[in-house]
DNA sequence: CTTGACCCCGTAGTGGGGTACAGGGTCTAC
DNA sequence: GTAGACCCTGTACCCCACTACGGGGTCAAG
């Protein structure tokens, strides 16, 4: 016998994933979810777990993910003989990719901070060493 | 008497920061770029100083500042009265604004380098504690 | 049986930072 | 005098991740 089970509206996948409606439809069209059932009425018919999924987006997306990249996750872990080394590997791509962003702003940071450092605050825009800095020739 | 400074055309201003045509026009278009004058057949006519304003965009995008914010910079020195604590204190949110972004950061490839360690890279994508993690209810 | 909350679709707008044409005119060196 | 490099305008397009809106249909409570 085939147990039925209950469907959820779009409002309620939504709500219960911490996002808009209009946010979940747009993950549909980007194709992060699989378009669902839909009721004699037109309604999108989800099963629960689809609020799975969709919480599965919003973790990826606090871990740094894009949303492709999150995609080629959830396409990786539905497909048959993939190995958890491709997950990993991803995973240690994002990583680097995001120890560079770090890289940058600390150097961006440093040099910002020694501009305020050799700023004080004091006198007029004309010799700020701040602006000076910024238009040397030299950078 | 008048020395009229010779005058640089688009291509050359561009090359001479680095930039392309484009990204100077789109920059006038932004605001950053003073409309310069004209020459008889519609061409753009650059006073040597657009060089080193091009290169101050430049090198504040460097250091972070979007372009909104670099139009600001360059208006506060165009700013009889603008004091140097005023470029000090944008200088300084920024500064703040880019730690925040460094913690952020951070916090994801500590969470992700934890993924990976646990993960080892054994066995197939249905055992992965990478999209396991992703998939728990409390991460 | 009506009201209000929900759902549908398609399109367009936001912001940030450009890049790419198309369809012209101009300038320079040979 | 002509080829090729340069310039002009305007519009459209790219990525990214949404968000909003108009103009409808539907469903449940009172």
């Amino acid at each position: 016998m085939v147990t039925t089970e209950p469907t959820l509206t779009i409002g309620k996948v939504a709500a219960a994933a911490g996002l808009g409606v209009e946010t979940v439809r747009f993950y549909e069209r980007k194709g992060l979810l699989v378009e669902p059932p839909r009721s004699q009425a037109g309604y999108r018919q989800y099963p629960a777990g689809t609020v799975r999924r969709l919480q599965f987006i919003v973790r990826a997306k606090a871990l740094g993910f894009t949303l492709r990249e999150i995609g080629e996750l959830l396409d990786l872990r539905a497909t048959p003989g993939a190995r958890c080394a491709d997950v990993q590997s991803r995973a240690e791509t994002k990583i680097a990719d995001i120890a560079d962003r770090i890289e940058q702003l600390r150097a961006m940071k440093r040099a910002l901070g020694g501009l305020v450092a050799q700023c004080g605050g004091r006198g007029p825009v004309s010799q700020c060493p701040i602006l000076e800095a910024l238009d040397e020739v030299a950078p």
